[in-house]
DNA sequence: AATGAATGAGTATTCATTCAT
DNA sequence: TATGAATGAATACTCATTCAT
């Protein structure tokens, strides 16, 4: 597991790290459209100028944020994974990481849930592509899920991660934790093709 | 079934109507904050303080639409629920309204799945009720269907409306329709507990 | 010789008129890029944003001043040279006309001399457009001077032109009138070829 | 004549001489106001800040490109009239390399025709001087004609400079050489004065 | 000599909204 | 019901300049 960087920038300025997380934190809560400059500059007790030091545009230090969160996602998902061997076991591990990352542990990762590409003039087609990255890492492990019928991994897929990043809309903090709701979504999914106790994945 | 008005209201100006019209339709493309009554003026030929004509602001304008998408599609949906008998078809069927309804038939329906309650400043509250109201009528579909197991009734209504609402993130026009959809979201839930007798909506 | 209304516009809002007054007077003097929407707001105790209630941009203002500033020199010159039926008589009465008008009565005739279309974005070919469609006339006005050799009414308009244009780098309210700049600069020009039988326009 | 350094300075950081040029040339093209410090850093790869290693202002490097471009429009026009013993050959002379320089050669001289010396702040006196000094030379080639009426040396100068300068607003590298264009305006100044079947000048 | 970051004022323009007509 | 003009604050961004390094 690598050591990670404070912020994707070994040692820039002290003042970008940060800006970046001010940034994520209100992307997140407000939407791109809905967060001006002026808002995170007066977060950050900088002038909203001086964050053009940093990065050339809004739409730019959004995309930055973006990077961020995939970053952070694949990262916890892809950590979680490792300690699996069996596919549902690891397609469990990947939602509960996915779950607990989106909702308890990342304004970065929320923003990439939460921000439709389109609404970034001129950034959709990168958001597009950088979440398009993230999403392949369950098209695999749903791949790798035998009792599953190839003809249904694709609405699967969908299913379980659309049903994952609605949660945003009604998770709260004080209920059911991610893991549990990761858990719960699963049975749901699981009990279907095989009862456990029984032989297996056997379909 | 009810005769329906034009557009929630009675027969006020014929420029009530277009312009609300206009204002889901670019609600539902940008979002509120996205959205100005700029924009919306513009689109609908007529000036920006005309507007205040029809609405006492943004917002209220917002509500409005806002109002107008949750009565539709619960209109469609109970619509389409009154023809089945069976807790599972009334279940697929409200499934498939909703999802043709969000997808492809109603701006005002989309506005209400896409915007988030707490992007339009002090209307949370308001919006909260209406879609918890119109969410209610899935809770009781899905009640109503004896081999889901009661304690898992909570998480099968967040997964599949979850799933259901964020399939206006991937969804296009060309591909499978919304109700395609809907048979295989129902089929990976459904086959889990009883593929009973027979396959009633087999996939 | 027409009745003219105040400004270009016949009675739209009575503000309308002193704005584009003080935008021709402080392009006028400062150019387009030197002077700024705040400045002209500011001189006309507007709000900046007041401004676009009345032109677009700030490049579609300044389009209205130039197409003023056109109108009135060539108003003027018109006027002038229809007391004349001399060839030379009439550029000289054109000379002076031009002079009087870019030297003392006029900013917006003043913006048409003094800046160079190229340095507003988006506007140069028509500001070229319409000052091509003023310089035309000078064009004629030298075609009909007989004793102007063919091959050289081209050089002949541009020195003229030219020298008349670059007064406004020198000349100073207390010296040379325009009219007797006009009567100078014409002498210079016209003795070369026919000091004929006696001096009409003397010096 | 005098030896000339690099670019009116002895010898200092050789990043200073790109600078200086760079800046000719951006603002001989958008003008004083029209060009920044950030443009003029971005085309000689340095950061903003760098610049004011090199120059106490953005005026004081405007100044310091005046006064090269006069420096330098001087020198050419003193080369060139130092192979002329005859007046009228010495002021046709500096015509050429007057006209020249400013159409063909120096961004620098470009620069001292182009730009306003009131455009720039508190600068005016200065440029002017500059200037003016420059043009004493003129005053000194045409008094040395003895064709032309003491009393027309003003407006002949005033005629023949003004039109050069503006030369820059219809010249085109295509068209009319500068030399040409210098031979045509005399032309039409000179014919007047010295009936040209004696001997003398023959062009 | 040059950098990288920051400043504070200023850039053109848009915002939702108001109001007399 | 609608207009046209205006407001006052906000929008993203750029300006010339400074300063510690």
């Amino acid at each position: 597991m690598p050591r990670r960087q404070p912020v994707a920038t070994s040692r820039r300025s002290s003042r970008r790290a940060p800006l970046l997380d001010m940034a994520a934190n209100l992307f997140s809560r407000q939407g791109f459209a809905g967060t001006s400059i002026r808002d995170i500059s007066r977060a950050v007790h900088m002038l909203p100028g001086s964050i053009y030091c940093h990065f050339d545009s809004k739409e730019a230090l959004f995309l930055a944020v973006y990077e961020e969160g995939v970053r952070r996602i694949a990262e916890r998902v892809h950590a979680a994974i490792s300690i699996g061997a069996d596919p549902w076991d690891r397609l469990h591990l990947a939602c509960t990481a996915h779950l607990e990352t989106i909702l308890d542990r990342s304004d970065y990762a929320q923003v990439v849930i939460r921000v439709q590409p389109h609404e970034v003039p001129n950034m959709a087609a990168q958001l597009i592509a950088l979440r398009d990255g993230y999403e392949a890492l369950f098209r695999d492990l749903i791949e790798a899920v035998e009792d599953i019928a190839p003809a249904r991994k694709r609405s699967f897929r969908l299913l379980l991660l659309g049903a994952m990043n609605w949660t945003q809309h009604w998770y709260q903090p004080g209920g059911a934790s991610p893991a549990r709701i990761a858990d719960q979504f699963l049975a749901l999914l699981r009990t279907t093709h095989p009862p456990q106790e029984a032989a297996a994945h056997g379909e």
